[in-house]
RNA sequence: GGCGGCGUAGCUCAGUUGGCCAGAGCAGGAGAAUCAUAAUCUCUGUGUCAGGGGUUCGACUCCCUUCGCCGCCA
């Protein structure tokens, strides 16, 4: 295969209003950072580029309900993701955000080249407009009844109860989602992207692509058989990249067109932050580049069809040469879900562990050709008897045993003849095989084939049995060792594409310095041996359990499904006060309520609860709870209630609200 | 409803353009070894490759169909 002469990776840009999860990484990020650290070893001109995707309704539509602006939310979550990458090991040359100057103008640039180029034209379009917030409501500013299934709440783009798609216009009873005012309908100009001009050129191209996964290429058949519609990208709101248009004042581009345009930005940012401004057009403008995409399905069509026209409108830039997308990684048996926070969360998870052992499991089960699995118990798994018992016990034994008798040296030994035959052989193939596996995207099988390695290792250390002719045949012993020590420190390189922290780790041992792929073929082997370690904790099997569970807790910092948010006013409206019940007592042919005199402060009050299952009369007399003071009176069973009683409830399980230190009676508490 | 995908050992997954007895890891069973994180090594699978039909000398791999699950679109 000639090789390119230079490669630019991207990994599809994160939105910026959540954090990281697993499926995430296994799509796009994880298979693309071990091909790019692969390249690097290889001494590959490669350089990857990522940054946050800081645009769109989401953003703007979650700064509204937080009273926060745009601005703090990307930040928080720029900066959370940002880290967690790093921690991660994922190593982009430049990580940057949609937000920035030089995205505005990157973008604007862009936008202006493809207007001149004649492939954006305005059309009128109907929206709605909320009179009160005095603006055009995108589909999710817009709430309503689903004209399909009849459910509330449903969103102006899609209704979640029926999963159907909507136009916000079909909605019933619709309302502005920020201020709850009812829109009308007004007329608004936008601009539209020529997509269905480039329908046969985007097809002759991606016919062309022989190498493609067939369901990428499946997937834009589907949408060339349709055939291509032009596309609005042009919106009214006030958060984005604004259209260098004169006539689209107060417009700003459509999310999905200015994301895709943040990886030449990103690549404009590094740059100049290398101190070589024009650096970037070696990647972007020159045919002769390998511009690879990792990104997950869902992102297909954005960049196997629309990207690439986009890149044909305005002319002068290099069109993707691989977009090996992912599947989807499922948890446990289904689907993540981020809006009802069923996920694991990268951020949560480098809490807990170190980064290697998710890199390996999710590395040696990419979704490569399918949807797949990820279950804590399979982590476990690979963890304890992959990682630590096969990789961790080779390296542990090895190293241990030439302290043990060699002292920490590595003996000197003629590798010729002997049953190190077997061991050399595939040690010297090893790094080609690999690394063609890399190179062509089969990343799963790359992390498989690495890790055969080391149980040769121990088949090869166990049938010689150095503990054996340590005594009775010492150069026998002697080649064992120097065997096994390159081994070991061919596996420093090999290793460091998928689980770099252990790589570096096996490297201090050696101390052998900076080494290149291709010399792990015949890697050379120190004198004698720095230090030792364990590489690999072993886990307790609790954590499967553990694990698994916070699936179902809900975190903070995501909007919970359910009730809608409600403001500090909204609040206020509450009287909450702490209450010592006087008495208490079953209200009689009940079996669940209970009707009490509480004292809330030099007035006594009745009320009745509904806690006669799990609370004894005599039991509650005495206790401070916590009551709304203001909740209107009513009759429950014709029993007279002034108020009501605070209790977390979960399942058939109550417990009554009470306070931590002792109050006086009808404290206000907020 | 239309288009597309998926369904391979108890579990998680591989199976390149149809062709030697359908594979790997884990779990399970038996044994060996004891240098090592009680870590290793060896041996061990009668799986209707979802069901049915067809093409072919030959199909997990191609075609049709049924069932189950999923995605995109309407």
């Amino acid at each position: 295969m000639l090789s390119p002469v230079r490669i630019l990776v991207t990994s599809a840009l994160p939105y910026a209003n959540g954090d990281i999860h697993f499926g995430q990484l296994a799509g796009a990020y994880l298979p693309a950072d071990i091909y790019v650290k692969y390249h690097r070893l290889k001494g590959s001109d490669i350089v990857y580029i990522c940054g946050s995707d800081e645009h769109g309704v989401p953003i703007t539509l979650a700064a509204a309900k937080q009273k926060l602006s745009p601005k703090d939310i990307i930040d928080r979550y720029h900066n959370r993701i940002k880290r967690s990458f790093e921690e991660f090991g994922i190593e982009f040359d430049n990580y940057s955000r949609t937000s920035l100057p030089i995205h505005y103008r990157t973008a604007q640039d862009f936008f202006s080249r493809v207007y001149k180029n004649g492939f954006i034209k305005p059309g009128v379009t109907r929206q709605l407009y909320c009179p009160s917030c005095r603006m055009f409501l995108a589909d999710r500013y817009v709430e309503g009844i689903c004209p399909y299934c009849g459910s509330k709440g449903a969103r102006g783009d899609q209704c979640e109860k029926c999963g159907r798609w909507i136009e916000p216009s079909e909605l019933i009873e619709p309302r502005c989602k920020v201020c709850g005012a009812v829109p009308e309908v007004r007329e608004t100009r936008h601009w539209f992207f020529a997509l269905s001009q480039f329908q046969e050129s985007l097809r002759k191209w991606l016919g062309a692509k022989q190498n493609w996964k067939p369901n990428v290429k499946r997937f834009c058949e589907g949408w060339f058989k349709k055939g291509l519609k032009d596309r609005p990208i042009t919106r009214d709101l006030s958060w984005g990249v604004p259209v260098p248009l004169e006539a689209a004042k107060g417009k700003v581009m459509y999310v999905w067109f200015d994301a895709p345009i943040g990886y030449i930005s990103s690549t404009k940012e590094w740059a100049e932050r290398i101190g070589e401004p024009d650096r970037w057009k070696d990647y972007w403008l020159d045919s002769r580049t390998k511009l690879v995409h990792f990104i997950g399905k869902d992102n297909i069509v954005f960049h196997a069809v629309v990207w690439p026209a986009m890149l044909m409108a305005h002319g002068d830039w290099v069109l993707p040469t691989d977009i090996p997308a992912n599947e989807f990684l499922n948890i446990e048996g289904r689907k993540f879900s981020t809006s009802h926070n069923r996920a694991a969360w990268l951020p949560e998870y480098l809490q807990d562990f170190p980064p290697d052992p998710l890199r390996y499991a999710l590395a040696v089960n990419l979704p490569e050709n399918r949807d797949v699995d990820f279950a804590w118990r399979d982590f476990h798994a690979r963890n304890n008897n992959e990682l630590a018992d096969v990789l961790g016990n080779f390296v542990n034994r090895v190293a241990v045993f030439l302290k043990k008798n060699y002292n920490g040296r590595v003996p000197e030994a003629s590798l010729d003849g002997g049953e190190g035959q077997e061991v050399l052989e595939a040690i010297a193939e090893a790094p080609g095989r690999v690394g063609g596996m890399i190179d062509s995207y089969r990343i799963k099988e790359a992390a498989r084939a690495v890790m055969t390695l080391p149980a040769l290792g121990n088949r090869y250390f166990d049938r010689q049995a150095p503990w054996r002719s340590f005594k009775a045949d010492p150069s026998r012993c002697d080649q064992t060792m120097a065997v096994c020590t390159r081994l070991v420190s061919m596996l420093e390189i090999l290793l460091y594409p998928f689980l770099p922290f252990t790589s570096r780790r096996i490297g201090k041992m050696l101390g052998l310095g900076k080494r290149s792929w291709d010399d792990a073929a015949l890697p050379v082997v120190p004198k004698e041996l720095k230090s030792t370690e364990i590489l690999f904790e072993k886990l307790d099997k609790s954590i499967i359990e553990v694990q698994t569970a916070r699936l179902r807790i809900r975190k903070p910092g995501h909007v919970r499904k359910g009730k809608a948010m409600i403001s500090f006013d909204d609040f206020k409206k509450l009287e909450l006060r702490t209450a010592k019940i006087v008495s208490a007592g079953k209200v009689p042919g009940t079996e669940k309520l209970v009707k009490m005199i509480i004292d809330i402060g030099g007035e006594e009050r009745q009320i009745v609860a509904g806690i006669g299952k799990v609370y004894e009369s005599q039991e509650l007399a005495g206790k401070t709870i916590i009551v709304v003071a203001n909740l209107a009176p009513a009759k429950i069973r014709g029993v007279e209630s002034n108020g009501m009683l605070l209790a977390a409830i979960d399942g058939d399980n109550i417990s009554l609200l009470t306070v931590d230190r002792p109050v006086s009676a009808g404290s206000e508490v907020s």
